[in-house]
DNA sequence: CTTTGTGTTGAC
DNA sequence: TCAACACAAAGG
């Protein structure tokens, strides 16, 4: 891709020889250096017993921001700690963009009080809508927007929606914008099937990818339309599966293979709903203004499978309890006021 | 193939 | 809690 070469960061003191190129493939060892300087050094040596050169480490020089480490690439990860446990937020080309996704991070697990790497602007309004749209979602879904690169156009299109509704004349909370997934009130919203494909092998394999059948992705997702930035590298399609959960799937067209293809975070999917070839995957989308799209899934139907299967299949759609019995090919009904 | 991000370890 | 490093898994 674009070979970032990475530069050096002064930090620090008197006496750096500096410019040290990076990540490049024709590296050559530099006379080894007595000693191992400890900041910013980009490659260190060591010898060995016999006193050749014999393994050289890459040494990549660490961020200066909380939160980012680099990556070999010379990109910069993000990465927040919580309970013992690493939360990975993603990977990013600018250093200071990694910066920034761990200060999000850092906001929605830790509060507005959070450390952070930048100023934290204060009082104006967006830093309050933006307050509000991180604790009205939870961690896991803003840790995802994070690593599709997504959080700024979720905020922003919460932002539309909040000054929509606030200026028919209503007051409008940002919560109630965003709606409450659990709450007493929750809208079953009619929707309606798009399509349905059955599971390949191929779709839950190693190629880490679900194709969508050309006729059902020209019809019901277009590449491409004006609101989305052209791109090779596709699109981000936001679903609901039947427990409320938010999935972002990478989908672009594959002129290699000349098929659409739900790429990035689909073999999360599989892993999860454990899906297998014959399974069934449908597409679904609400009714109304909000066009929200849905996902969900029924197991293979036939009895003569030489594996575990759960008999019942309890799937919870919209609020409404759907029990399936393998081995009826019964469809589910999309929600229903 | 390239890139991501996990496993692991050891500091603070 | 945190980052450094190696490298297996994921992605294209």
């Amino acid at each position: 891709m674009d070979g970032n070469i990475i530069c050096i960061d002064e930090l620090s003191s008197t006496s750096d020889s500096n410019v040290i190129p990076l990540p490049s493939k024709s590296w050559q060892p530099p006379t080894p250096p007595q000693s191992l300087c400890r900041l910013g050094s980009g490659t260190s040596v060591t010898l060995d017993c016999e006193g050749g050169i014999k393994a050289e480490s890459r040494k990549l020089n660490p961020s200066k921001y909380k939160g980012v480490v680099p990556q070999p690439n010379g990109r910069w990860g993000a990465q927040i700690y919580e309970k013992h446990q690493r939360v990975w937020i993603g990977t990013f080309s600018e250093e200071d963009e990694a910066a920034m996704a761990y200060d999000i991070a850092a906001k929605c697990f830790r509060g507005q009080a959070a450390v952070t790497n930048f100023n934290q602007r204060s009082n104006t309004e967006d830093y309050d809508l933006e307050a509000a749209f991180l604790i009205s979602h939870s961690k896991a879904e803003i840790v995802d927007m994070l690593r599709e690169h997504a959080y700024y156009e979720e905020l922003e299109q919460c932002k539309r929606k909040y000054v929509n509704a606030n200026g028919d004349g209503k007051r409008v909370s940002m919560t109630e914008v965003l709606g409450d997934p659990s709450g007493p009130g929750r809208a079953a919203a009619a929707c309606h099937l798009l399509f349905q494909k059955e599971v390949m092998q191929s779709d839950v394999g190693n190629l880490n990818r679900f194709v969508i059948p050309k006729q059902h992705a020209e019809k019901h997702f277009p590449l491409h339309n004006r609101s989305s930035p052209t791109t090779s590298k596709g699109t981000l399609l936001t679903f609901i599966d039947s427990g409320g959960k938010v999935w972002r799937f990478r989908y672009l067209y594959w002129n290699s293979s000349r098929s659409y293809v739900l790429t990035r975070g689909w073999s999360r999917f599989v892993k999860e709903k454990s899906l297998r070839a014959g399974d069934i995957i449908s597409f679904h989308r609400s009714a109304g203004p909000e066009k929200q799209l849905h996902i969900n899934y029924m197991r293979r139907s036939g009895l003569s499978q030489a594996r575990p299967v759960h008999p019942v299949q309890k799937v919870r759609l919209f609020g409404v309890d759907i029990f399936q019995v393998s081995g009826t090919g019964g469809g589910v009904n999309c929600g229903g006021r």
